[in-house]
RNA sequence: GCGGAUGUGGCGUAAUUGGUAGCCGCGUUAGACUUAGGAUCUAAUGUCGAAAGGCGUGGGGGUUCGAGUCCCUUCAUCCGCACCA
């Protein structure tokens, strides 16, 4: 019989669905194992070839530690919520929900033809209210809380009201918007809505007026890592700066331990360096200082007090709020202008300009605390009003920004520290600040000589002992802005009474998603939600917003673990066998979003005792991009001619993407061509050899570049087997590499060989032999199994699929169809190539799946060699080889090899120096 | 500017630890079989050279008996961040 891999596919498709094969029981004696792939937004295009890679790394793991022994979790579901599927909505009044389950069935199918291992049994989709009711509750639960910094964990909000009830704001060390003191009695005495709103300042979600980006073109408010150089991720819309009521997540309350977890988790470094630049802890000091003649005082942050002596001028950004105080008369006029410009000035424009230097005098002065020099208080957009306190201390010798604008508005300039070695130097020579990471203290009185280190401890202890400021630790991490002007979201389980929020009562959870007539904005502004009929409860109104894109995906991973459970977030005794995901594999692009928030919304499920892991993903992979291979035709400038790649220098050309479907192997199909598009039917060509050959590009893979492939194309060429062993081919797996689609007839043709060992005779039929297996044969497969086990467990997969490639073409050469050798072989080829193996399994006489085969031990008595063919080297220059006995010693080794009449020959009558012998690696004579 | 990653044949890549650079596959070339070949099989294929041999892992330098691998330096490409005090 000949490979029929769409009968085959088929077949074990259908026959995996109606048995179940890949459910996994949360009731098991076997070690549990859970391998997750990034749950994928269901977009209208379906899946490009990239996508799958990920999923068919993870599922060939999955199926990998199946055959090793463990109870294997490897579920799949869809981040269902999204802004495409409402836009689509917008445009054609389809309710998104139509399209999205649309979308989804689509998905499916693509996915199940890969063969991917899931459990679908524990699907979920995050607009199901059986889902986002959870989602719905763990807000409730983050409003209820409140961050203890001492305790280091979340806490509910009942314990920081009785605190307030008897001791006012004394003695707390909680996570906060800002700091509040008030007394026990000004507590008590505050009405209900005056206490509710003073709780947002310590609500782990709260609400509050935020600046937020709101992009006017989607109508909504975007996180920071959903805005990319002042322009929307998706849709590429500007965005600006406003005002608005938002809720908001108080990850920041988070911080320090989402710094902390990533020494305990095996994330590649980069994304932990990503993740440690976008929390940006600095350690520094907060200081305050005297506006001479105001009763006002400005606070500054800095990380450098030792610097304080080189202090020469304050900066304060556009926005703060005393500005107003401390501006005088004369500078009223000019400081005014320049704060409306610098406000009004798009995020993009700032970012745009960053080497300008703009500013203002507000002709007030500031008092240094320790020099007591009065300098004076400048106003610049390069201080940011979302950091530190929105002021600093400027020292231009030691700041390159600071020197810039001390340049700039011939400001004074001292150098206050000299790296070690060398001599004060004059500022008005530089052109640049100096470094002052590591020197000593000059002018700068009584921590003169002093090391850097040394110098900011003491004048820390300073400024703590006048009573003027403390050590600080800033971080950069932002809170999350949770509240979209959208309809194609989970709604907030909140209403209000009085404009004060309260959540609604668990039992009547979910709040669901109401229908409405249309998906745009209200006429008075207010998000889609408000055209809801009965939007209320219990009389109230409900909220007008709904949540982000990444609420639903930050806890997905824990309801897979017992996705049917109507009780509680996940079942307890799911969550103590599940307990993480040992390894989670996705694209790198959710470095600082959906990885960071669902570590953080999983850490305060572990302070609340839901969950029994601190850290939600134990090992993270991030899969490389697939790109894209554009083809070009070149068309000589004003003709419809076109020239062929080696004459293209001959004349003026425009490249033009030509599909790569109508190109083979670099060379057009001038037919196609033609028939491709209505202006190329006449077209002429200048073809080189008799041929036209394209020119090649790597770009992204997308439908404008003509150089999508699909997946569901190859499938039905070459089938799902080798499609995904072509993948692991291509390369590592977490480097992006170009996708070429004619690479994949040699992994086809290795299946081919492979099925071939089974079908070896005249007429193709199945035929193996119960013959005892020789030596060879036997080294040949556990040769193999140690290497595909090797590396598959360090990810290495397309080195395995080279190592499955060796083996076939050695057994192909002695033409082995020897069952105790096939079988093995088909068992560790099944989580590569799972449907041929499944079929072949079956010809072989198994009753049962594959799957629940066992993963072969590797003897290492097969592998043992008796003798080693050693490089001889002179002078380290490889000149012949000598096969030896392993067994022989060092001195017999060196006395053998100079014996040797080749030896002889290169030494050519020298006296060798040195003979370096290393046993089964190398022989290097010196002479 | 800062951070991260990567540079090896015409192409994708291999070489867990410093030990024969180029495994496996694509492509190319030649041959066999065939009515045919975009099927299959065989052989060759880093580069210069007729050969012996020389040269070769982005460039330069170093450590070492020996370097793709370690150290210094430099260049290029890609990705992320971007006034963070």
């Amino acid at each position: 019989m000949d490979y029929n891999f769409k009968e085959i596919e088929k077949k074990w498709q259908q026959e995996w669905e109606q048995n179940d094969v890949y459910h996994a029981s949360n009731v098991s004696d076997k070690p549990k194992y859970y391998v997750l792939s990034m749950f994928p937004y269901p977009s209208g295009a379906g899946l490009h070839v990239g996508h799958p890679l990920g999923y068919i790394a993870g599922d060939i793991f999955a199926r990998y530690k199946r055959l090793k022994g463990f109870n294997v979790l490897h579920p799949m579901g869809y981040d269902a919520y999204g802004l495409p599927a409402e836009q689509y909505a917008i445009q054609t009044g389809q309710h998104p929900a139509v399209t999205t389950e649309k979308n989804i069935e689509r998905y499916r199918q693509q996915l199940d033809k890969l063969g991917l291992s899931f459990d679908w049994k524990r699907e979920v989709k995050t607009c199901n209210p059986d889902y986002y009711k959870w989602t719905q509750w763990g807000f409730i639960r983050l409003f209820n809380s409140y961050y203890c910094n001492k305790r280091k964990k979340a806490v509910d909000i009942t314990e920081l009201i009785q605190h307030f009830t008897q001791y006012g704001t004394q003695d707390i060390d909680v996570a906060c918007s800002k700091p509040l003191s008030f007394t026990a009695e000004e507590w008590n005495n505050k009405t209900e809505k005056e206490q509710q709103l003073t709780l947002m300042n310590y609500r782990l979600a709260y609400l509050s007026d935020s600046m937020v980006n709101w992009c006017p073109q989607l109508g909504t408010v975007l996180a920071n890592d959903e805005v990319i150089n002042g322009v929307s991720v998706r849709g590429g819309y500007p965005v600006e700066r406003k005002l608005m009521k938002q809720w908001s997540l108080r990850i920041t309350a988070y911080a320090q331990r989402l710094l902390d977890g990533l020494e305990t988790i095996q994330w590649s470094e980069s994304i932990k360096e990503v993740q440690r630049y976008w929390i940006g802890k600095s350690i520094g000091a907060s200081i305050w200082f005297d506006i001479v003649g105001q009763s006002e005082k400005m606070e500054i942050f800095t990380t450098r007090p030792d610097t304080v002596f080189g202090v020469t001028f304050m900066v304060l950004c556009p926005e703060h709020a005393i500005i107003e105080q401390i501006t005088t008369t004369e500078q009223k006029e000019e400081v005014e202008k320049y704060v409306t410009w610098a406000k009004n000035r798009s995020e993009r424009e700032r970012q745009a300009e960053t080497k300008t230097v703009t500013g203002v005098f507000t002709g007030a002065f500031a008092k240094n605390p320790i020099t007591g020099k009065n300098i004076p208080i400048w106003i610049s957009d390069y201080v940011l009003a979302g950091y530190g306190t929105g002021a600093i201390m400027a020292v231009p010798a030691h700041d390159s920004r600071d020197f810039a604008f001390a340049r700039h508005f011939k400001l004074p300039i001292i150098q206050v520290v000299v790296p070690n070695g060398q001599q004060e130097e004059n500022t008005d020579n530089w052109t640049e600040s100096k470094d002052s990471k590591d020197g000593y203290c000059v002018n700068s009185d009584f921590i003169n000589g002093l090391q850097v280190k040394e110098a900011a401890k003491k004048v820390v202890e300073k400024i703590v002992a006048m009573n003027i400021g403390k050590s600080q630790i800033n971080y950069r991490l932002r809170d999350a802005i949770f509240s979209r002007q959208r309809y194609w979201g989970e709604p907030f389980p909140m209403y209000y009474k009085d404009s004060v929020p309260y959540p609604v009562e668990d039992k009547d959870l979910p709040i669901l998603l109401p229908e409405i007539d249309s998906y745009l904005p209200t006429k008075d502004g207010n998000p889609p939600l408000a055209r809801a009929k009965n939007w209320t409860y219990k009389g109230y109104p409900l909220d007008f917003n709904t949540m982000p894109g990444f609420a639903g995906s930050n806890a997905y991973y824990l309801r897979y673990m017992s996705p049917d459970c109507h009780e509680a977030y996940i079942d307890k005794k799911a969550n103590e066998y599940w307990q993480n995901v040992d390894l989670y594999i996705g694209g790198a692009e959710h470095a600082t979003g959906h990885l960071l928030y669902s570590r953080m919304w999983n850490m305060f499920l572990y302070d609340l005792g839901i969950v029994c892991k601190e850290e939600p993903f134990h090992k993270l992979v991030n899969q490389g991009m697939i790109q894209g291979r554009s083809n070009f035709v070149y068309r000589i400038k004003g003709t419809n001619t076109f020239v062929s790649l080696n004459q293209k220098e001959n004349y003026p050309t425009d490249p033009i993407h030509v599909d790569i479907n109508i190109v083979n192997n670099d060379v057009l199909d001038i037919e196609k061509f033609k028939a491709w598009r209505p202006e190329f039917a006449n077209a002429e060509f200048i073809l080189e050899n008799g041929k036209y050959i394209c020119g090649y590009e790597i770009e992204k893979m997308s439908k404008s570049m003509y150089n999508v492939q699909n997946p569901d194309d190859l499938v039905e060429k070459y089938g799902a087997d080798t499609l995904r062993m072509y993948e692991m081919f291509l390369g590592p797996l977490e480097q992006s590499k170009p996708w070429d689609t004619k690479g994949i007839e040699g992994v086809f043709r290795f299946i081919k060989k492979f099925w071939k060992l089974f079908h070896n005779n005249p007429n193709f039929d199945f035929q193996i032999s119960k013959e005892k297996p020789s030596e060879q044969e036997l080294k040949i497969l556990h040769k193999t199994i140690k290497k595909v086990q090797e590396d598959t467990e360090r990810m290495s997969y397309n080195t395995t699929v080279s190592a499955f490639m060796i083996c076939v073409n050695e057994l192909s050469d002695l033409k082995c169809n020897k069952q105790e050798i096939l079988e093995p072989l088909t068992i560790i080829l099944s989580p590569f190539a799972p449907f041929i193996c499944e079929h072949l399994w079956h010809l072989m006489g198994h009753e049962t799946t594959i799957n629940y085969a066992t993963f072969p031990i590797i003897e290492e008595k097969y592998l043992q060699e008796s003798t080693y063919t050693y490089p001889i080297s002179f002078n380290g220059k490889t000149r012949f080889s000598l096969q030896l006995s392993i067994d022989m010693s060092v001195a017999d080794i060196e006395k053998h090899v100079l014996n040797t009449e080749d030896a002889q020959k290169w030494l050519n009558g020298q006296k060798p120096k040195k003979v370096i012998v290393v046993p089964k690696k190398i022989v290097n004579i010196v002479f």
